[in-house]
DNA sequence: CCAATATGAAACCTTGTGGTTTCTTATATA
DNA sequence: TATATAAGAAACCACAAGGTTTCATATTGG
């Protein structure tokens, strides 16, 4: 079972891509326009202004406008369903390392 | 600044299609055959053997040869890199979750 | 050895995705 | 009010992605 809805594959989608998850590292230092984020990116402004409709669509920024501009400001509360998902697979990697642990103690005997 | 290298892309990717998370989910319980997989989705085993090939590049499985048949482990390990990302907004939400506790309390009072 | 089985591989099709250019619209401001 | 600026919208393009069908190949079991 995988996270519920439609919902989850957009917010999959949006983070599958690099210049989003770059996009959104950026606004979790700080709220922006279209121009400002297009401006550290090398591709124009309406390739970015995609990038940031397809995160819209995720519910992953909320756009506040503001005169002629329209700023971008992060909402990471979506990110949980992906934390959610990841969950359910913590007991392999925990495995995976509590064997690395035991090797590594094994070695210090 | 997004995770290291092009795995990190290659992890994502493996991630973001709907029918690849539920092949993970099913590995979790157990390991299965190609054929195997391929029963439990409503599409040809050809396609199914992309996803797991997908899956394969983002070192999400591993694949044992036995035989005439290919058994795919799930390798859980690289999703810590997700998790790695998903670090960085923990602030996010847990402001947001806070801000909740915090009117639900003040509801109770 | 022969037939069935499990899979890989290649060719192909349709749609989605990420990008561009160009044009329009709305808001600020000199 | 005329002009700069910020952004949305639409048309277009190349390539990636997800799927299919068909064929080839290796193993297994009678």
């Amino acid at each position: 079972m995988t996270p519920s809805g439609p919902q989850a594959d957009e917010i999959f989608r949006a983070i599958a891509d690099p210049t989003r998850r770059a996009i959104l590292d950026l606004l979790a230092e700080r709220d922006l326009s279209v121009g400002d984020v297009a401006e550290r990116f090398d591709m124009t402004r309406p390739a970015v202004a995609k990038h940031l409709k397809v995160l819209s669509d995720g519910g992953l920024i909320a756009v506040e406008v503001r005169g002629r501009q329209r700023i971008n400001r992060l909402n990471a509360a979506p990110l949980a369903d992906v934390v959610g998902w990841l969950n359910r697979f913590e007991g392999f990697w925990n495995d995976k390392l509590n064997t690395l642990k035991q090797e590594v103690e094994r070695k210090h005997d």
